[in-house]
DNA sequence: TTTCGTGCAAATTGTTTGCAATAGA
DNA sequence: TCTATTGCAAACAATTTGCACGAAA
C-alpha cells in the first residue's frame, strides 16, 4: 500500500531528524502524490498551500534529500528540465517521454526487466531504469511524422 | 567513415549558412573528436584553442544548434550535468552511467536493438537509445558494492 | 540549552536571448 | 550592400550554499 504522510515523518525522526512544520508539509504533498511524479517546484506549491508556514525552495530540496537518503523517495530525469520525485516503493519502471509531444509513458515492470537483464547479460553493468527516461517517439506522434 | 571538418563546414554552407572563423574551429573541433564527446565547454575550449579568434559560449551553442538541424551532430544527456556531443553519423548506442564512479559505457548496437525491439513491441513507443543514459552501478562498482 | 533547521540572499551550472556592431556573400 | 553572425551582457531555470536567527529536542 501507499506511505502515509506519517510514516515519511516517522521516518525522519527515527533518522534523529527533527520535525518541523515545512517538513510536515512536504511529507503530506508526497503521501498525497501517491504515483504522481511531482517537481521541486510541484512539492513547494502544494506545501505552500498546505501549511501557513513559509516555506523556501531550499528547505524543499533539503527535506528530499533527506528522504531520498533514508531510502522512502527517488527522483528522475524525465527531460531536459526538473527532476520528478516519487515515492521509492513505487514498482521499478522505465519512463519513456516522447520527444515530439511532450508527453511521458511508464513502461511496466515485465517488459523492464528484459531491458535490464539484457544490458547486464552484456556488461556486467546493473541498470536502474527509473532513474533516466528514455526518448522517443510515442506511438501517435510516430504515426503522423510517417 | 569520419565526417570531415570540411564536410561539416559544406553542410553549413549548403543550408545558405555563412563561413566564419569560429564555425570553421568549431567544426574541426567536432571532426577532430572522432567518436569521443565533449561538452559544448569543451568544445568551446577546443576551439578557442585552435583559432585565434574570440570565440564565446553563445556562438557554440548556436552553431551546435545549426548542426543539429542540419542532421549531422547529435547530443545526449549523460547525467545530471552538461550535454554532450558527437556526431551523428556514429551508430546508435545505449550510453549507460555509473552512478558510483561517474564513469560512462557504451553498449553495442546489437544488444540495444533488443531492447528497443521490446520497448516498441509493448507500447508502439519508438526509442531512441542515443539521447539518454541509462544509470546505474557498473560490473566494478557493483562487486564492490556487495 | 544546544544544535538542527530555517528563510533569505547570493552563488552555480548550463544554456538562451536581446542587442548593436561586424563581417560574410 | 545587406543581412547573417558575432561577442557581450544579461536573463534563464534548477539547484546549492553560506549565514545568522529561531525553534525543536
Amino acid at each position: 500500500m501507499h506511505v502515509s504522510a506519517d510514516s515519511l515523518i516517522a521516518t525522519l525522526r527515527t533518522r534523529g531528524m527533527r520535525v518541523t512544520a515545512p517538513r510536515r508539509a512536504i511529507c503530506e504533498v508526497i503521501a498525497a502524490a501517491h504515483a504522481e511524479h511531482l517537481t521541486a517546484a510541484a512539492i513547494l506549491e502544494a506545501a505552500r498551500a498546505r501549511s501557513d508556514a513559509k516555506i523556501d525552495p531550499s528547505t524543499v530540496y533539503r527535506t528530499l534529500d533527506a528522504l531520498e537518503g533514508a531510502g522512502t523517495l527517488t527522483h528522475s530525469h524525465l527531460g531536459h528540465g526538473a527532476s520528478v520525485y516519487h515515492l521509492a516503493d513505487e514498482a521499478a519502471h522505465q519512463h519513456l517521454i516522447c520527444s515530439s509531444c511532450g508527453r511521458t509513458f511508464e513502461l511496466p515492470e515485465k517488459d523492464v526487466r528484459a531491458f535490464l537483464d539484457d544490458i547486464t547479460a552484456g556488461s556486467g553493468f546493473v541498470a536502474d531504469p527509473t532513474h533516466f527516461a528514455v526518448s522517443g517517439l510515442c506511438a501517435e506522434c510516430a504515426a503522423t511524422s510517417r
